[in-house]
DNA sequence: CATGTCTATGCACACGCGTTCAGATACCCG
DNA sequence: CGGGTATCTGAACGCGTGTGCATAGACATG
C-alpha cells in the first residue's frame, strides 16, 4: 500500500465508496445506500453521503455493480456493415431507442472487420444483457454460442429459427409484391430486378415478390442481375441490365442500388420515370432528397428499432418466454420515379 | 429471496473459472492461468482445461477482469448527431478503427437523446479507457467532469483547450480559403455562403477561410444564410439566397446543405455549374453519387479516425503526457458543381 | 409494562477474476 | 548426498459493489 503509493504515485485510483464513507463520516454501505432507490437511510446523511460524492467525483462503478449478478447494461450490437446506409439508419435508431431506455450499445462493425468471430468472442467476454443482430452474414454458430452462454438474441433482417432468439423483419414479399404491382397497373411489362448478394434471404424474398405480381399478370422478369447493395454496385448493375435488354420497370433490392441505377439510366440518357421506372427498396433518408427523389418500398426504420427494444425488453422480463417473429409491414412511398 | 427462485428457478449463472476448474479436475487458479499468456502451467494441464472451457462454453468474465485495476476496454463515444452524414461516417471508421485494436465502444447519440447529461453520468459510471467526443455542442463541464475522473478525453471537430484533452481538427479555414480562390480563378465574383447553426467552431472556420480569400481578391460575401447541417436545411437556405441576391459561387458548411442548395438551384432553374458554382465541405460518400456530383473540400475520414485512435493509444501509453492538437491537411475535390 | 412494528445502521459475504506468496516437486551440479 | 535453481501448484487476497443479516433504537399498540 505504502509501496504502491511510492512506486507509481501518479496512476490515480478511482474514487470509491469507502473514499466517500470517510469523507462524509459514515459507513460504506450508508454511501452504497444513498445512491439506492428505496433503501433505509436518513434523509439527512443521504444529502450529505450525496454532496461529498459530488464534491470527489464519485460515482458507483458500474463494472462492481454489475458483478452482483445483476443486469451490465450493456448490449452488443453486431452489423453486418456500416457503410450500408439502411443498416446506419436502423443502428442509429437502436442506439437512440437503448440509450432511452439506460442500455449502453457496445458496436461491432462487421464490413470494416477481419475477424469477426474473434472480436464476437472478446466482447461476449462481458456478460450482455442482449445482443443484437443487425443483418450481415453473421457465423450461426455465435448466435448459437450465445445462446449458450444465455445471452438473448434479437436478429433483424434476417429471421433465425432458435428456439431462443427473438427476430423482426419487414414483410419483404408483400412489400416488393405491392412495388411491381404499382408499376404494371401503370401498364409496365418488361420488368427487371437487381438483387442483392447472394445469400441474403431479403433480396430473395424481394425478387419472389416482384415474380409473384408479375406471374399474375401473366408476365415473368425479363432480366436479374446483381448488385453489392452498394450505389456503385447498382449503377454497374444497372448498366449491364441496360445492354442485356430494353427494359421499362426496374426494381431494386434496396435504395443504394436504385439511386445508382438511376444514375445510369439518366447518363444514358433514358427519361426516368416516361420511359422507364425505377423503385427502391427501404426508404433511406437519402431517397427523399432532391436529385433523387427515388419511389420506393418504405421499411420504417422507427417502427423497425422500437420492435426490436420492445421484444428485447420482452425477453428481459421473461427469459424463458417462447421465441417471437415480430413482422413489420411496409408501404409504398410515391416520389418521382415510377 | 427465495420467492425470486420459485418465480425464475432457471436464471442461469454464467460458466465461471471454477465450474471449469471442477470439470478439469484443478484448481481453479490453473483455469486462471491456462487463459494467461506466459504464465507457468504444465502444457498437459492447460490443454486439458481449454478443452474443458470450450465445452462448458466458458471464458473470462471481463467485468471481474476490468476490477482488476486493468483497463476495462471499454471506450464510449459521444456523438453529437448520428443522423448527420458525416458524423456518422466518422463514427462507423472509429468503430472499425477501435474494434481492431480490441477496444470496443460504447455509443451515445447526442442528436436521439432528451438528456444527454444523464445518459453520460450513467456510462460514466463505467470504468472507460477513454472517451471521444464527435462534434456535439456536448457541455463543457463534462467533459472537465471526465479529467477529474481521469479519463482521457479526445475530442473531434471541435478544439478542447484543457491540459488533458487531446483534439483531433482538419484545417477548416485553410480548406475554405482554397475552395474560394478556386471559384475566384474561375471567374466568380459574387459569392454567398451557407453557414451551420450558431456555434459550431467548424462552420464560422470555413466562413472566415472564405472571407479571407475574398478579401484578397478586394471583395466580400454577397450574402450569407444560417442552416442547420440538414439537406432540407441547406435547401431552405438556398431558397432565401436565391430571393435575396444573385450570386455566381455559393460555400456550404457541409456537404449536405451543398445538397439541398443544389436541389434548390435545380427547382428554381439555375445552372449549376454554368451558372453557379456550389462547393460543399466534408466529401461525404454521396458526394460522389450520380446525380449530386459535388465538388467538395476533402476533410479525409480515414486519417481522421486513425488520428484519433493513434492519440488514444499514446495517451494510454503515457497518461502524463501533455495534451496535444492533430491538424488533418485537407484537399479540393473537383466534380461537377465548380 | 410488555409486545410488536418500523426505521436506521454496520458487519460480513458474495460476485469472478488476476495475481502474489509460500510451498512442493523435479532437476542439475558439485 | 546436499544445495541451488527452474518449474509448477493451490491457498489466499484484493478489486468495488449491493445486500442479507443481526442489532439497536424509536414509536405505537395492547
Amino acid at each position: 500500500m505504502d509501496q504502491d503509493k511510492l512506486i507509481s504515485p501518479k496512476r490515480h485510483r478511482r474514487v470509491t465508496a469507502q473514499d466517500v464513507a470517510d469523507a462524509a463520516g459514515v459507513s460504506r454501505s450508508a454511501v452504497s445506500r444513498a445512491f439506492t432507490e428505496g433503501a433505509y437511510l436518513d434523509e439527512e446523511k443521504r444529502q450529505r453521503v450525496r454532496a461529498a460524492a459530488l464534491d470527489l467525483g464519485y460515482r458507483p462503478n458500474a463494472l462492481a455493480a454489475g458483478l452482483q449478478g445483476g443486469r451490465s447494461h450493456l448490449v452488443a450490437i453486431f452489423v453486418g456493415d456500416m457503410r450500408n446506409a439502411y443498416d446506419t439508419e436502423v443502428v442509429t435508431r437502436l442506439v437512440g431507442a437503448l440509450n432511452a431506455i439506460q442500455k449502453w450499445p457496445i458496436l461491432i462493425d462487421g464490413g470494416g472487420l477481419s475477424s469477426v468471430k474473434e472480436a464476437m468472442g472478446e466482447v461476449l467476454r462481458y456478460p450482455l444483457d442482449a445482443l443484437i443482430l443487425r443483418s450481415g452474414s453473421m457465423d450461426p454458430a455465435i448466435a448459437r454460442e450465445c445462446t449458450k452462454l444465455h445471452i438473448p438474441v434479437i436478429s433483424s433482417g434476417r429471421v433465425l429459427y432458435h428456439p431462443q432468439i427473438d427476430n423482426v423483419c419487414c414483410r419483404n414479399q408483400e412489400g416488393s409484391q405491392a412495388a411491381a404491382q404499382l408499376l404494371l397497373d401503370r401498364g409496365r411489362v418488361r420488368f427487371g430486378y437487381i438483387a442483392g448478394p447472394a445469400g441474403y434471404s431479403s433480396s430473395s424474398a424481394r425478387q419472389d415478390g416482384m415474380t409473384r405480381a408479375l406471374a399474375a399478370a401473366g408476365l415473368t422478369p425479363v432480366a436479374v442481375e446483381q448488385g453489392d447493395f452498394t450505389v456503385e454496385g447498382g449503377l454497374a448493375a444497372a448498366e449491364r441490365l441496360f445492354e442485356r435488354a430494353r427494359l421499362d420497370a426496374l426494381l431494386c433490392a434496396n435504395d443504394a442500388m436504385a439511386i445508382g441505377a438511376l444514375g445510369a439510366a439518366r447518363a444514358r440518357g433514358i427519361d426516368v420515370p416516361n420511359d422507364l421506372s425505377i423503385v427502391g427498396f427501404d426508404d433511406i433518408s437519402m431517397a427523399r432528397w432532391p436529385g433523387i427523389n427515388l419511389t420506393t418500398v418504405c421499411n420504417p426504420i422507427d417502427i423497425y428499432a422500437d420492435k426490436v427494444v420492445e421484444l428485447l425488453a420482452a425477453r428481459l422480463a421473461d427469459p424463458e418466454k417462447p421465441s417471437d417473429v415480430a413482422y413489420i409491414d411496409t408501404h409504398l412511398v410515391l416520389r418521382g420515379t415510377h
